[in-house]
DNA sequence: CGATTTGCGTTGCTAAATGCTACCTACCTT
DNA sequence: AAGGTAGGTAGCATTTAGCAACGCAAATCG
Protein backbone atom coordinates (compact mmCIF):
# COMPACT_ATOMS: atom_id res chain seq x y z
CA UNK A 1 0.00 0.00 0.00
CA UNK A 2 2.85 2.32 0.69
CA UNK A 3 4.22 1.54 -3.23
CA UNK A 4 0.79 2.02 -3.98
CA UNK A 5 1.13 6.27 -4.78
CA UNK A 6 4.78 6.31 -5.32
CA UNK A 7 4.49 7.29 -9.14
CA UNK A 8 2.62 10.08 -7.96
CA UNK A 9 5.04 11.91 -5.95
CA UNK A 10 6.71 12.53 -8.62
CA UNK A 11 3.85 14.11 -10.52
CA UNK A 12 6.41 16.66 -12.78
CA UNK A 13 7.53 13.77 -14.12
CA UNK A 14 4.13 13.15 -16.28
CA UNK A 15 3.63 13.83 -19.57
CA UNK A 16 -0.03 15.50 -18.39
CA UNK A 17 1.43 18.35 -16.48
CA UNK A 18 3.38 19.64 -19.59
CA UNK A 19 0.31 19.01 -22.03
CA UNK A 20 -1.97 20.71 -19.81
CA UNK A 21 0.84 23.52 -19.60
CA UNK A 22 -0.82 24.76 -23.27
CA UNK A 23 -3.78 22.92 -23.52
CA UNK A 24 -5.08 23.31 -20.60
CA UNK A 25 -5.91 26.75 -20.76
CA UNK A 26 -9.27 27.61 -21.71
CA UNK A 27 -9.96 28.13 -25.60
CA UNK A 28 -6.80 26.03 -26.58
CA UNK A 29 -8.44 23.18 -27.33
CA UNK A 30 -11.11 25.05 -29.68
CA UNK A 31 -8.44 27.25 -31.36
CA UNK A 32 -6.84 24.15 -31.85
CA UNK A 33 -10.19 22.42 -33.28
CA UNK A 34 -10.64 25.57 -35.39
CA UNK A 35 -6.98 24.93 -36.89
CA UNK A 36 -8.19 21.74 -38.02
CA UNK A 37 -10.96 22.44 -39.95
CA UNK A 38 -9.09 25.06 -41.69
CA UNK A 39 -9.37 28.29 -40.34
CA UNK A 40 -6.00 30.49 -40.34
CA UNK A 41 -6.72 34.17 -39.49
CA UNK A 42 -7.21 35.80 -36.62
CA UNK A 43 -10.52 37.25 -37.71
CA UNK A 44 -11.84 33.58 -38.36
CA UNK A 45 -11.20 32.01 -35.14
CA UNK A 46 -12.72 35.49 -33.56
CA UNK A 47 -15.97 35.27 -35.26
CA UNK A 48 -16.39 31.40 -35.22
CA UNK A 49 -15.77 30.74 -31.76
CA UNK A 50 -17.05 34.21 -29.92
CA UNK A 51 -13.71 34.58 -27.91
CA UNK A 52 -12.80 37.63 -26.58
CA UNK A 53 -9.85 39.81 -29.18
CA UNK A 54 -7.47 39.74 -26.25
CA UNK A 55 -7.66 35.92 -25.23
CA UNK A 56 -7.20 35.27 -28.95
CA UNK A 57 -4.63 37.27 -29.08
CA UNK A 58 -2.84 35.90 -26.08
CA UNK A 59 -3.82 32.35 -26.82
CA UNK A 60 -2.62 32.42 -30.40
CA UNK A 61 0.57 33.84 -29.11
CA UNK A 62 0.94 30.92 -26.53
CA UNK A 63 0.40 28.53 -28.93
CA UNK A 64 2.66 29.66 -31.00
CA UNK A 65 5.57 30.25 -28.57
CA UNK A 66 5.22 26.36 -27.57
CA UNK A 67 5.17 25.41 -31.34
CA UNK A 68 2.19 24.00 -31.77
CA UNK A 69 0.85 26.80 -34.29
CA UNK A 70 3.35 29.18 -36.59
CA UNK A 71 2.59 32.44 -37.56
CA UNK A 72 3.21 33.89 -40.89
CA UNK A 73 2.19 37.08 -42.79
CA UNK A 74 1.24 36.52 -46.47
CA UNK A 75 3.61 37.68 -48.81
CA UNK A 76 0.28 38.94 -50.85
CA UNK A 77 -1.08 41.02 -48.02
CA UNK A 78 0.99 41.49 -45.32
CA UNK A 79 -1.76 42.87 -43.07
CA UNK A 80 -2.60 39.00 -43.41
CA UNK A 81 -1.42 36.47 -40.52
CA UNK A 82 -1.78 33.05 -41.02
CA UNK A 83 -1.92 30.86 -38.43
CA UNK A 84 -1.14 27.13 -39.02
CA UNK A 85 -0.90 23.86 -37.22
CA UNK A 86 2.79 22.54 -36.85
CA UNK A 87 3.87 18.64 -36.81
CA UNK A 88 3.37 19.16 -32.74
CA UNK A 89 0.04 20.69 -33.47
CA UNK A 90 -1.04 18.39 -35.86
CA UNK A 91 -0.03 15.19 -33.14
CA UNK A 92 -2.75 16.58 -30.51
CA UNK A 93 -5.58 15.15 -33.33
CA UNK A 94 -5.62 12.01 -31.37
CA UNK A 95 -6.49 13.58 -28.01
CA UNK A 96 -8.75 16.24 -29.20
CA UNK A 97 -10.57 13.53 -31.25
CA UNK A 98 -10.93 11.16 -27.86
CA UNK A 99 -12.15 14.15 -26.10
CA UNK A 100 -14.51 14.74 -28.38
CA UNK A 101 -15.82 11.66 -29.54
CA UNK A 102 -16.39 10.98 -25.36
CA UNK A 103 -18.19 14.26 -25.04
CA UNK A 104 -20.17 13.02 -28.40
CA UNK A 105 -20.97 9.86 -26.19
CA UNK A 106 -22.27 11.39 -22.78
CA UNK A 107 -22.96 14.98 -23.99
CA UNK A 108 -26.65 15.66 -24.28
CA UNK A 109 -28.10 16.67 -27.75
CA UNK A 110 -24.73 16.39 -29.70
CA UNK A 111 -25.68 15.14 -33.15
CA UNK A 112 -22.65 14.06 -34.02
CA UNK A 113 -22.59 15.65 -37.89
CA UNK A 114 -20.39 15.38 -39.30
CA UNK A 115 -18.33 12.42 -38.92
CA UNK A 116 -15.09 11.77 -39.32
CA UNK A 117 -13.96 9.33 -41.75
CA UNK A 118 -11.65 7.09 -43.77
CA UNK A 119 -11.57 8.96 -47.09
CA UNK A 120 -10.48 5.38 -48.55
CA UNK A 121 -14.03 3.60 -48.03
CA UNK A 122 -15.85 6.29 -46.57
CA UNK A 123 -16.53 4.48 -43.17
CA UNK A 124 -16.40 6.61 -39.87
CA UNK A 125 -13.50 6.02 -38.08
CA UNK A 126 -13.23 3.71 -34.80
CA UNK A 127 -13.56 4.62 -31.37
CA UNK A 128 -10.16 6.00 -30.14
CA UNK A 129 -8.60 3.58 -27.59
CA UNK A 130 -6.40 1.46 -25.90
CA UNK A 131 -4.29 -0.77 -27.81
CA UNK A 132 -1.25 -3.01 -27.41
CA UNK A 133 1.51 -3.07 -29.37
CA UNK A 134 0.12 -5.49 -31.76
CA UNK A 135 -2.79 -3.68 -32.60
CA UNK A 136 -4.91 -5.78 -29.93
CA UNK A 137 -7.95 -3.65 -28.23
CA UNK A 138 -6.76 -3.37 -24.24
CA UNK A 139 -9.40 -2.73 -21.84
CA UNK A 140 -8.85 -0.95 -18.54
CA UNK A 141 -8.30 -4.57 -16.68
CA UNK A 142 -5.46 -5.14 -18.83
CA UNK A 143 -3.60 -2.68 -18.15
CA UNK A 144 -0.55 -1.74 -15.30
CA UNK A 145 2.27 0.48 -15.11
CA UNK A 146 5.42 -1.07 -15.32
CA UNK A 147 9.27 0.32 -14.33
CA UNK A 148 10.83 0.71 -17.71
CA UNK A 149 13.25 -2.04 -16.03
CA UNK A 150 10.06 -4.38 -15.79
CA UNK A 151 8.99 -3.95 -19.43
CA UNK A 152 8.81 -7.07 -21.23
CA UNK A 153 9.18 -9.28 -18.86
CA UNK A 154 6.14 -12.17 -18.20
CA UNK A 155 3.60 -11.34 -16.11
CA UNK A 156 3.96 -11.88 -12.33
CA UNK A 157 8.22 -12.14 -13.17
CA UNK A 158 9.11 -8.69 -12.33
CA UNK A 159 9.86 -6.98 -9.42
CA UNK A 160 6.81 -4.84 -8.68
CA UNK A 161 3.34 -3.52 -10.21
CA UNK A 162 3.66 -0.02 -9.53
CA UNK A 163 0.18 1.10 -9.90
CA UNK A 164 -2.58 -0.74 -11.51
CA UNK A 165 -5.02 1.90 -13.08
CA UNK A 166 -8.81 1.56 -11.27
CA UNK A 167 -10.14 -1.60 -12.09
CA UNK A 168 -12.72 -1.35 -9.25
CA UNK A 169 -15.62 -0.07 -11.66
CA UNK A 170 -17.83 -1.79 -9.89
CA UNK A 171 -18.13 -0.91 -5.77
CA UNK B 1 -14.70 27.86 -49.80
CA UNK B 2 -18.28 29.07 -48.52
CA UNK B 3 -18.98 25.70 -47.73
CA UNK B 4 -15.77 25.21 -46.05
CA UNK B 5 -16.00 26.18 -43.09
CA UNK B 6 -19.93 25.32 -42.37
CA UNK B 7 -19.68 23.03 -39.41
CA UNK B 8 -18.10 25.56 -37.68
CA UNK B 9 -21.13 27.48 -37.54
CA UNK B 10 -22.71 25.39 -35.57
CA UNK B 11 -19.97 24.73 -32.77
CA UNK B 12 -21.96 23.45 -29.96
CA UNK B 13 -23.02 20.50 -32.59
CA UNK B 14 -18.92 19.08 -31.62
CA UNK B 15 -18.13 16.87 -28.58
CA UNK B 16 -15.64 18.94 -27.48
CA UNK B 17 -17.40 21.95 -25.81
CA UNK B 18 -19.28 19.13 -24.09
CA UNK B 19 -16.14 17.61 -22.86
CA UNK B 20 -14.57 20.49 -21.97
CA UNK B 21 -16.62 21.88 -20.09
CA UNK B 22 -15.88 19.44 -17.24
CA UNK B 23 -12.61 18.18 -18.09
CA UNK B 24 -11.34 21.81 -19.31
CA UNK B 25 -11.37 23.28 -16.02
CA UNK B 26 -7.83 23.37 -14.68
CA UNK B 27 -6.70 20.62 -12.29
CA UNK B 28 -9.48 18.06 -13.66
CA UNK B 29 -7.49 15.81 -15.71
CA UNK B 30 -5.04 15.83 -13.24
CA UNK B 31 -7.43 14.77 -10.28
CA UNK B 32 -8.71 12.40 -13.03
CA UNK B 33 -5.22 11.23 -13.29
CA UNK B 34 -4.69 10.79 -9.89
CA UNK B 35 -8.33 8.79 -9.85
CA UNK B 36 -7.10 6.27 -11.92
CA UNK B 37 -3.79 5.86 -9.99
CA UNK B 38 -5.47 4.48 -7.37
CA UNK B 39 -6.63 7.96 -4.88
CA UNK B 40 -9.95 7.98 -3.47
CA UNK B 41 -9.68 10.50 -0.37
CA UNK B 42 -9.83 14.11 -0.22
CA UNK B 43 -6.57 14.35 1.71
CA UNK B 44 -4.38 12.36 -0.22
CA UNK B 45 -5.68 14.67 -3.44
CA UNK B 46 -4.86 17.42 -1.82
CA UNK B 47 -1.70 16.15 -0.69
CA UNK B 48 -0.23 14.78 -4.30
CA UNK B 49 -1.81 17.71 -6.39
CA UNK B 50 -0.80 20.92 -4.48
CA UNK B 51 -4.15 22.29 -5.30
CA UNK B 52 -5.76 24.75 -2.87
CA UNK B 53 -8.48 22.76 -0.60
CA UNK B 54 -11.25 25.19 -1.77
CA UNK B 55 -10.69 24.28 -5.38
CA UNK B 56 -10.29 20.86 -4.61
CA UNK B 57 -13.95 20.49 -3.10
CA UNK B 58 -14.99 22.50 -6.17
CA UNK B 59 -13.61 20.35 -8.99
CA UNK B 60 -14.77 17.66 -7.16
CA UNK B 61 -18.16 18.64 -6.86
CA UNK B 62 -18.53 19.45 -10.47
CA UNK B 63 -17.16 15.59 -11.24
CA UNK B 64 -19.67 14.29 -9.16
CA UNK B 65 -22.31 16.66 -10.71
CA UNK B 66 -21.44 15.39 -14.00
CA UNK B 67 -21.15 11.73 -13.24
CA UNK B 68 -17.68 11.44 -13.84
CA UNK B 69 -17.04 10.52 -10.37
CA UNK B 70 -19.22 9.00 -7.66
CA UNK B 71 -19.04 10.30 -3.93
CA UNK B 72 -19.78 7.73 -1.34
CA UNK B 73 -18.96 8.17 2.45
CA UNK B 74 -17.71 4.61 3.87
CA UNK B 75 -19.94 2.71 6.46
CA UNK B 76 -17.33 2.24 8.74
CA UNK B 77 -15.99 5.47 8.79
CA UNK B 78 -18.22 7.80 8.23
CA UNK B 79 -16.06 10.90 7.94
CA UNK B 80 -14.35 9.43 5.21
CA UNK B 81 -15.44 10.41 1.78
CA UNK B 82 -14.53 8.16 -1.75
CA UNK B 83 -14.78 9.32 -4.71
CA UNK B 84 -14.35 6.64 -7.40
CA UNK B 85 -14.15 6.99 -11.40
CA UNK B 86 -17.48 5.88 -13.26
CA UNK B 87 -17.51 4.00 -16.25
CA UNK B 88 -17.67 7.46 -17.57
CA UNK B 89 -14.88 8.80 -16.12
CA UNK B 90 -12.40 5.31 -17.00
CA UNK B 91 -13.92 6.63 -20.57
CA UNK B 92 -12.01 9.44 -20.83
CA UNK B 93 -8.74 7.22 -19.69
CA UNK B 94 -8.15 6.84 -23.40
CA UNK B 95 -7.86 11.29 -24.29
CA UNK B 96 -5.78 11.40 -20.87
CA UNK B 97 -3.16 8.74 -22.26
CA UNK B 98 -3.08 10.68 -25.80
CA UNK B 99 -2.68 13.81 -23.81
CA UNK B 100 -0.20 12.44 -22.21
CA UNK B 101 1.51 10.90 -24.56
CA UNK B 102 1.85 13.60 -26.74
CA UNK B 103 3.21 15.49 -23.61
CA UNK B 104 5.68 12.74 -23.11
CA UNK B 105 6.62 13.25 -26.78
CA UNK B 106 7.35 17.18 -26.46
CA UNK B 107 7.64 17.87 -23.09
CA UNK B 108 11.45 18.82 -22.10
CA UNK B 109 12.62 15.85 -19.16
CA UNK B 110 9.81 13.62 -18.86
CA UNK B 111 11.64 10.62 -18.38
CA UNK B 112 8.13 8.30 -19.05
CA UNK B 113 8.79 5.98 -16.20
CA UNK B 114 6.62 4.55 -15.33
CA UNK B 115 5.26 2.76 -18.45
CA UNK B 116 1.39 1.68 -19.31
CA UNK B 117 1.74 -1.80 -20.08
CA UNK B 118 -0.44 -4.70 -21.13
CA UNK B 119 0.04 -6.88 -18.31
CA UNK B 120 -0.65 -10.00 -21.47
CA UNK B 121 3.02 -9.58 -22.50
CA UNK B 122 4.61 -7.01 -20.51
CA UNK B 123 4.48 -4.68 -23.59
CA UNK B 124 4.32 -0.91 -23.67
CA UNK B 125 0.77 -0.10 -25.09
CA UNK B 126 0.73 1.33 -28.34
CA UNK B 127 0.87 5.47 -29.19
CA UNK B 128 -3.12 6.00 -29.06
CA UNK B 129 -3.74 7.09 -33.00
CA UNK B 130 -6.98 7.13 -35.36
CA UNK B 131 -7.74 3.90 -36.98
CA UNK B 132 -10.29 3.01 -39.54
CA UNK B 133 -13.40 0.73 -38.42
CA UNK B 134 -11.04 -2.35 -39.56
CA UNK B 135 -7.94 -1.73 -37.43
CA UNK B 136 -5.64 0.03 -40.11
CA UNK B 137 -3.95 2.81 -38.84
CA UNK B 138 -4.81 6.43 -40.19
CA UNK B 139 -2.67 9.42 -40.58
CA UNK B 140 -4.53 13.25 -41.35
CA UNK B 141 -4.10 12.65 -45.08
CA UNK B 142 -6.59 9.71 -44.94
CA UNK B 143 -9.33 11.73 -43.14
CA UNK B 144 -12.30 13.89 -43.83
CA UNK B 145 -15.99 15.04 -42.34
CA UNK B 146 -18.64 13.29 -43.94
CA UNK B 147 -22.35 14.03 -43.62
CA UNK B 148 -23.53 11.25 -41.96
CA UNK B 149 -25.88 10.92 -45.56
CA UNK B 150 -22.67 10.13 -47.37
CA UNK B 151 -20.88 7.71 -44.95
CA UNK B 152 -20.03 4.67 -46.70
CA UNK B 153 -20.27 5.71 -50.07
CA UNK B 154 -17.39 5.33 -51.85
CA UNK B 155 -14.81 8.44 -52.51
CA UNK B 156 -15.79 11.34 -54.48
CA UNK B 157 -19.14 9.61 -54.94
CA UNK B 158 -20.96 11.52 -51.73
CA UNK B 159 -22.36 15.17 -51.95
CA UNK B 160 -20.06 17.37 -50.40
CA UNK B 161 -16.46 16.70 -48.43
CA UNK B 162 -17.36 19.08 -45.71
CA UNK B 163 -13.98 19.87 -44.48
CA UNK B 164 -11.02 18.18 -44.82
CA UNK B 165 -8.24 18.55 -41.40
CA UNK B 166 -5.31 20.29 -41.52
CA UNK B 167 -3.62 18.62 -44.55
CA UNK B 168 -0.87 21.31 -45.51
CA UNK B 169 1.88 20.48 -42.80
CA UNK B 170 4.47 21.83 -45.70
CA UNK B 171 3.46 24.95 -46.01
C1' DC C 1 -2.23 61.30 -53.69
C1' DG C 2 -5.41 61.66 -49.31
C1' DA C 3 -9.24 59.20 -47.18
C1' DT C 4 -11.10 54.95 -45.80
C1' DT C 5 -11.27 50.17 -44.87
C1' DT C 6 -9.20 45.84 -43.31
C1' DG C 7 -6.55 42.78 -40.25
C1' DC C 8 -4.39 42.32 -36.10
C1' DG C 9 -3.27 43.69 -31.88
C1' DT C 10 -3.13 46.55 -27.40
C1' DT C 11 -5.11 49.10 -23.41
C1' DG C 12 -8.18 50.08 -19.56
C1' DC C 13 -11.56 48.50 -16.87
C1' DT C 14 -14.96 44.97 -14.74
C1' DA C 15 -16.14 40.28 -13.59
C1' DA C 16 -14.97 35.71 -12.55
C1' DA C 17 -11.83 32.04 -11.28
C1' DT C 18 -7.96 30.63 -8.52
C1' DG C 19 -4.91 30.31 -4.44
C1' DC C 20 -3.81 30.92 0.53
C1' DT C 21 -4.87 30.80 5.29
C1' DA C 22 -7.78 30.27 8.86
C1' DC C 23 -11.85 28.43 10.58
C1' DC C 24 -15.79 25.01 11.15
C1' DT C 25 -18.28 20.58 11.91
C1' DA C 26 -19.10 15.79 12.18
C1' DC C 27 -17.05 11.78 13.61
C1' DC C 28 -13.80 8.77 15.65
C1' DT C 29 -10.39 7.52 19.48
C1' DT C 30 -8.88 7.54 24.25
C1' DA D 1 -14.82 15.09 27.83
C1' DA D 2 -10.38 15.97 25.18
C1' DG D 3 -8.05 15.64 21.24
C1' DG D 4 -7.28 14.22 16.63
C1' DT D 5 -8.93 13.30 11.84
C1' DA D 6 -11.51 13.88 7.38
C1' DG D 7 -13.87 16.86 4.64
C1' DG D 8 -15.57 21.20 3.71
C1' DT D 9 -16.35 26.81 4.17
C1' DA D 10 -15.23 31.69 4.48
C1' DG D 11 -12.52 35.77 3.74
C1' DC D 12 -9.26 38.06 1.24
C1' DA D 13 -5.30 38.70 -2.32
C1' DT D 14 -3.93 37.48 -6.98
C1' DT D 15 -4.63 35.92 -11.55
C1' DT D 16 -7.24 35.21 -15.62
C1' DA D 17 -11.22 36.08 -18.72
C1' DG D 18 -14.46 39.18 -20.95
C1' DC D 19 -15.88 43.64 -23.01
C1' DA D 20 -15.38 47.93 -25.45
C1' DA D 21 -12.59 51.27 -27.14
C1' DC D 22 -8.42 52.68 -29.34
C1' DG D 23 -3.90 52.16 -32.26
C1' DC D 24 -1.60 51.19 -36.40
C1' DA D 25 0.33 49.47 -40.49
C1' DA D 26 -0.91 47.65 -44.92
C1' DA D 27 -4.19 47.61 -48.50
C1' DT D 28 -7.89 49.77 -51.23
C1' DC D 29 -10.77 53.40 -53.03
C1' DG D 30 -11.89 57.91 -55.10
Amino acid sequence: MGKLHEPLNDMQNCGLPAALEVMGERWSFMILRAGFNGLHHFEEFLSTLGIARNILSNRLARLVEHGIMKRQALPEDRRKIEYRLTAKGLDLLPAMLALRQWGEKYGEGVPSNPVLCDERDGQPIALIGINAHDGRRLGYMELEWRDVADVGKPAMQYEDVLVKPELSVLR
